[in-house]
DNA sequence: GTGGTCTAGACCACG
DNA sequence: GTGGTCTAGACCACC
């Protein structure tokens, strides 16, 4: 997968790295069981420090998103649940966004719309 | 209306501000045209630094949901309107939030139907 | 407080210093809401690097024992409770400590008198 | 006796298996004198690496809990004695967990009726 | 081979 | 002032 940082963004790096992640895992392209790059090898390849993805890796890990053994490195987790921290994040992250988009002018129908467009982005890739 | 903040979260005290004003417009609890109160009262209600106020009524200003005026102070936006910048922004921030939940093991109706809860509780305040 | 950490140790010396502030806590030298030193101080202090002294606060953050205020530092956390994790942490730890005791010769009484001694050790400094 | 590892455990394996060995010693489920598995019987049954169990039987070996003999392997040793180091380490080890505990809201009664209940988990299965 | 720890020192974000 | 991030490079623990 690539992995296109900004080190000029106010969003730390090993944010973006995060998210980046995250979204490969959401639409597919790495799949449950499936080894991540060393970190060596990941911050060759995205040009940074080890430390940065090992700390990316050590919160994607504590999110549950991914494992990490001692002997092969990390992959991603077979079995995801949704904990009830997360839940709240989710929640309390869509609640701000659609307080923002109504304010901007969506209504309920626009914003649901822009929910399918963007599952079908994620779709082509997976089965859900 | 009630601002809670948490100088201890490791959410900067100006985006939680930033963040309950959005969700105060979208609740209907401030309405268009409707007066903000003035930095130094808002930092004195909230315990916080005139600065920070400063700042956050800047950003508010920058992405269109307020305006603020010499003389009257700062007021909620009377006719907003959704730019690119924000559309794309909405589209980013909902696409990591959906990649997420579908990981999590959320499918698209579990998404819609939490979306609807969400909706309806922004609702009542207002007419949308 | 006083902080002892051998670097030649094979603990490192973040979960050495995690332990020692627990244990100052614990006796009472540090009380809820007192300040613990800037992240520098104590990196000066202990003879150790910043970012160690940061994972370490992190950590005890995460574990609930402190909070940290973006405008203040690190403070002792005011309310402090038992979540499951660390309950299941306890008694696992626990057992195995008992396990050990008892191979080793001690009976219940025995370590219940040793466990009477150690708290007689904590609470001199404090009432519990 | 039932050896589970975790390989993605933040707990190194040797340290793990060692845990558990103690665990089935203080339960009794391995008596005095009874043998453990060959290295390789064990690294086998267990899927880790030979050079892991021996570290771990090393270790064991050290500390007393079991003997190795050239001839017919390791056993669990007879005569368990405290020394003074392993009086230490046991003080040392206690007085944190009932520093955390205490810290956490546990008074002297609850940590006493936690260490009543944890032993009698042990009981069961041996004479103490 | 893998990840984990640590350092020295720089720079940024926040309030 | 505070903590947070990042780097380059070293060394260690584990398997």
């Amino acid at each position: 997968m690539i992995i296109s940082l900004d080190t000029s963004s106010s969003i730390p790096i090993y944010v973006q790295l995060r998210n980046q992640i995250v979204l490969g895992i959401g639409r597919g392209e790495l799949k449950p069981g499936e080894s991540l790059p060393t970190v060596r090898q990941m911050a060759k390849d995205a040009g940074i420090n080890t430390m940065t993805v090992n700390k990316t890796y050590q919160i994607l890990k504590t999110e549950g998103f991914i494992e990490i053994d001692r002997r092969s490195g990390a992959f991603v987790s077979k079995s995801q649940r949704m904990d009830k921290d997360f839940e709240e994040k989710l929640e309390s992250d869509l609640t701000l966004l659609m307080a923002e988009a109504s304010v901007k002018g969506m209504d309920k129908e626009d914003f649901l719309k822009l929910c399918e467009r963007v599952f079908a982005g994620l779709e082509p890739c997976q089965e859900l």
